[in-house]
DNA sequence: AAACACTGTGGATCAACGTTCCACTGCAGT
DNA sequence: ACTGCAGTGGAACGTTGATCCACAGTGTTT
């Protein structure tokens, strides 16, 4: 070994690609572009991350982690203070829509195949398996409290995930037929947590 | 005038198309490719469809209509003929996942934008319409017999549908932590309805 | 202090892509 | 028979992801 690589040059080109990303889209972002950004030559993207496959990973992984903070806390407000656990649930999946809608093109990097046959590697994956997490604890509370019937809670906590995710992607893509997509939204959950319910 | 464009030419574009997205994708989808598939010149899907967008938005309205047809009657069977209303959106649902699955690229050309800034275009949106109209069918007929709850019939099918829709996406790009996604699926969708239904 | 090893630069280059242009051909209508 | 447009074939342009190369700079080792 000669020289100690300077991962403060490998944090810019994450930043340049994320803004890239949520300004024009993973589609329309070019290595060029980000290189310029970043104020590095297009090579030492490809010196650090391979190819743009792997960097637009990295922008997941990174927003994976965002996401999931932002989830526990907004503007200093943790979830964990919501006691009611129905009240949990619904506002932890009001902070994931402010989430996907302030930063549409991004939610579409982390959930889509939005530039060609990219996918989301396994490293990533497991960053968003930790998001998650925030919503099965909200869920065993919820079953803890007698609000949901007993179940596994991870499995019930991606009906709802689920749930959640398809309005979104529905109203990011103008797909449906909806005046007021912000009730949908809540409508649709509290539907599905109705069905979890305890009664019978 | 002089001469009458065939629209037989117009078909061969769009079947070759149709296959081409079937087989590798929107993304991987080249000008080229369909037109030596349809054995055409590139020139001429530009003087057919203009450009790219308006030929994949061609093969995602011709999807949607087999899509609608195929919720009506698979192998002969007709969804009208299931009387009980629960399971008649059951089946319209599993037909749509079979659908989903059996083509999913072609299913994410129709709701996913795979390919750039691709959108479905206001005309394709209306065929997507129609086709939801089978699962709103169902719902009215769940609450004229007094399963689901008194509601707006379209707007509770677009809840459905939303959380049918999610499951599939998450099980397309691999996202989730689920072993059975046929029985997630259900799963979901039957906590959908027991949270539409009618007992308080 | 000197030599080394590696990172990053700058620029050229390649193949593939969407799209456009143009000259040419062939058929349908008058 | 003449005319006009649909379609062909091929070249071309600009942009893209990716690769290659010679060169400069800098931290580490000797």
């Amino acid at each position: 070994m000669a020289r100690t690589p300077s991962n403060e040059l490998e944090d810019r080109i994450v930043a340049a690609a994320s803004a890239e990303v949520v300004e024009v889209g993973a589609a329309a972002l070019t290595q060029r572009s980000v290189a310029k950004r970043a104020g590095v030559s297009p090579q030492s993207i490809y010196n650090r991350f391979g190819d743009q496959h792997a960097l637009l990973d990295a922008v997941a992984d990174r927003a994976f982690v965002e996401l999931a903070e932002r989830l526990r806390a907004e503007d200093g407000h943790l979830l964990d203070d919501i006691t009611d656990p129905v009240e949990n649930v619904i506002e932890g999946l009001a902070r994931y829509r402010r989430f996907a809608m302030g930063n549409p093109r991004l939610y579409g990097l982390m959930f889509d195949a939005q530039v060609g046959d990219f996918r989301i590697s396994d490293r990533t994956l497991g960053t968003a398996f930790d998001s998650l997490q925030v919503l099965v604890r909200a869920v065993e509370r919820g079953i803890e409290a007698g609000v949901l019937s007993e179940a596994d809670p991870l499995e019930v906590a991606q009906r709802i995930w689920a749930a959640a995710h398809g309005v979104l992607r529905f109203e990011l893509t103008d797909v449906g037929f909806v005046d007021d997509w912000d009730r949908h939204y809540e409508s649709t959950i509290r539907t599905m947590l109705r069905g979890l319910g305890a009664s019978a």
